[in-house]
DNA sequence: ACCGTTAGCAAACAGCGTTAACGAACATGA
DNA sequence: TCATGTTCGTTAACGCTGTTTGCTAACGGT
């Protein structure tokens, strides 16, 4: 044995063997092609024996990776959590540091412009829990769900910290409802000693509104009713930033392009 | 023929033949029984072969009532906002029609208890069309939702009339915005003569609240986060109230009712 | 070279939507 | 009353789905 790598078992230290990383290979194949599968045939278009198909095996096979059906969609959707996070934080970090207030706007649109460009993705991440019904263990999809919140979370503690945000008492608050803002901080990681309670209810408050309009986006509630909903949703991030008393930066186009219009996003 | 209802053809009145009746009663029955299989199995536990089975006919007899899953699926999912809409005006219509502001609270808690007690088929009228294709033809429903909607727009408009309700001036309005507002107004029946592309606009935010904190809630998104949304949503809608000079109507429970808890509901 | 682990396969079971061909019940006109 | 055409529901079949079971062959380490 000249080469030392040449084992199977899981190592010590946090390198692979030769199987485990055509294992994981392979596992990857299987999500990519379930994930384009999804986005063209959506949700109900993801079947074990179609991926085993394109991959020139059978569909049992599939279940020495995957446990079944469900389990893969809600691996996938934990990757697509993971895909939304890069791209809002890494919208967020295409600012200067130093600028909170443009760091939160990208970071916005960079949520909305994600969510339009996936629109499939997008419902099976934030929809109704349709296909995976609620007797599957969809822990993966939340601890990558909550990787993408904390961005959010932390530009908000530092908006908090720099800026004199106007904030409701917390006594004009309803005990009920103070008791759940509490919960909700705690478990979400914003430290409840250092944020209000109040602080809590208007970042609820504004993710409700963000939440509403690109869903209603989405899931084109207004289809029939709206052309294009980019407009609602600037005014909405408008009145928020207000409300923060923030000055509200207008869309920044790059020079040359055209107004983001739904031409060329896959219309599923 | 001693009978003269005795014919089979459609009438020159509204009346129906023998024949229309009872085939007019077996679409009904399959509508029921697929209503509760969504509600029982989700929308993915809908299928013709079961609902024949539980009918003890087959599958491919149902053909003669519906041309498929999909259209069955929409032709339910008309009747829910038929049915959304009733609760929503007669809860309207519960309180004195001269008190708006009352109509107002009880038809938007109306809307959201109608919604977590109906989470399932909330989710198929609300959510992202993930079953029923977009070549599906879904004009029943969207029909169906329009007749929904109208109640708000109604509610919406003689709150105008009464109150001074402070409206966004039209020149700070985008006016792309401007166009998105018009275009809706118009064909959702909002006289835009009357009414002012400003009260579109808070019409539309509050809506967008609305259905971000219903569709937060029964989705389920903050799940691990939160209990009870209750809090939030009467919250939520204190504020829409300040916002519109209106004085907020806390809960009328009846009396020795408790607390609205979520013991006794669908757990799906 | 030996041997245990693992990958993948074929077959099978049970379910699904949908189409085609056929028979029986029905309502109607002569 | 009888014949006729329409409607209803059936059986059979095609092709698709998830999943389990038992097997074979290759791989990896000793």
């Amino acid at each position: 044995m000249t080469n030392p790598q040449a084992t199977s078992g899981p190592r010590a230290d946090g390198t692979l063997s030769r199987r485990e990383r055509v294992r994981e290979a392979t596992l990857a194949e299987i999500k990519s092609i379930a994930r384009r599968h999804l986005v063209e045939h959506g949700v109900a278009g993801v079947s074990l024996r179609a991926i085993a198909r394109e991959m020139g095996m059978t569909a049992p096979g599939l279940y020495r990776y995957v446990p079944g059906i469900d389990a893969l969609l809600v691996a996938i959707t934990a990757d697509m959590f993971d895909e939304l996070a890069d791209a809002v934080s890494s919208a967020d970090a295409s600012a200067p540091p130093e600028d909170t207030e443009l760091r939160l706007h990208r970071a916005l649109r960079a949520l909305r412009g994600w969510a339009i460009t996936h629109p499939t993705e997008f419902s099976v991440m934030f929809g109704p829990r349709v296909r995976i019904g609620p007797e599957s263990d969809i822990t993966p999809a939340v601890a990558a769900g909550g990787r993408f919140g904390s961005t959010f979370f932390a530009l908000f503690e530092q908006l908090l910290q720099e800026k004199d945000i106007p904030l409701p008492a917390e006594e004009e608050i309803d005990p009920d409802l103070r008791k759940e803002l509490n919960s909700f901080a705690d478990t979400v990681g914003l430290s409840v000693h250092d944020v209000s309670v109040g602080a809590a209810l208007v970042l609820t408050r504004c993710w409700v509104r963000v939440y509403g309009v690109v869903c209603m986006e989405v899931f084109q509630h207004l289809d029939f009713v709206v052309r294009d909903m980019e407009p609602l949703f600037e005014s909405e991030l408008q009145d928020m930033m207000a409300g923060f008393g923030v000055r509200y930066r207008p869309v920044e186009r790059e020079e040359g392009a055209p107004t983001t219009d739904m031409t060329d996003l896959p219309h599923n």
